[in-house]
DNA sequence: CATATTGTGTAGTATACAATACACAATAAG
DNA sequence: CTTATTGTGTATTGTATACTACACAATATG
């Protein structure tokens, strides 16, 4: 599985450092719990290194990013989002193939009628 | 993670073999891949035996079951599905989120006028 | 300059997932 | 009634995932 996650939180750790010196890696590494050595190699993109949806989540809080966008980067859908789909598979699966070539604001504005209550 | 997949295949194949004696464990197992103790276990529902997803399809084909709803039973989603999530997630987490209430019939209006191109 | 901090290298661990191999008792078929 | 077939129990395996522990060199700080 592709792991995008590392190179995109490096850079946007490194852009916080700049005007905020507290962004080492030591110091998220403590935030999100794990070891130092650890949030290196997947900040490096090393393979083998992932890191569970609830970590994503607090790294997505301390880098101040959306946790659907790195939890994608690391190759993973919220384990919410994944229970909506599993409980009306055929339903969900067909909505999502057919979406697959829309464009954004196309999806956007299903988002908006659904909202708006049109259904 | 759930795997009601067992007792529903179970059930499944035991009706299929009502009128066609082909359908034993063992003819079921060979033909998609695996021991037929393997299988055994999955279908009394042994909550450390899993299939893969291709296996899950070759099984959906032989049963003339929907390949979706077999993966959903064993807790996945197809990998097709969750590689357009991930694509855009936050577009596609939104939405699912906003759809979670929503009766099907609502979800298939969307999905028929998505295919009808009314966007 | 001493020392504190930073990122990284190496080695090792636990658990989940996805199976195999083979024996065996119960049932079915010739 | 013998033989074949069926489903299941037990033991074991390999790989992926998700980490820890600790040493160490380079850099930054007082």
């Amino acid at each position: 599985m592709i792991n995008a996650l590392g190179k995109y939180i490096r850079e946007k750790r490194e852009a916080l450092r700049e005007t905020d010196r507290r962004y080492t890696l030591r110091k998220v590494a403590g935030h999100i719990g794990v070891e130092p050595s650890y949030l290196s190699k997947i900040e490096r993109g090393e393979t083998s290194a992932y890191l569970t949806e609830e970590k994503i989540r607090l790294l997505a809080e301390y880098l101040n990013e959306d946790p659907d966008v790195l939890l994608g980067l690391s190759g993973k859908i919220s384990q919410d989002v994944q229970e909506i789909i599993r409980r009306r598979p055929q339903l969900f699966a067909q909505l999502i193939r057919d979406l697959k070539r829309m464009p954004d604001h196309a999806i956007l504005k299903i988002v908006r009628e659904v909202r708006d209550g049109n259904w």
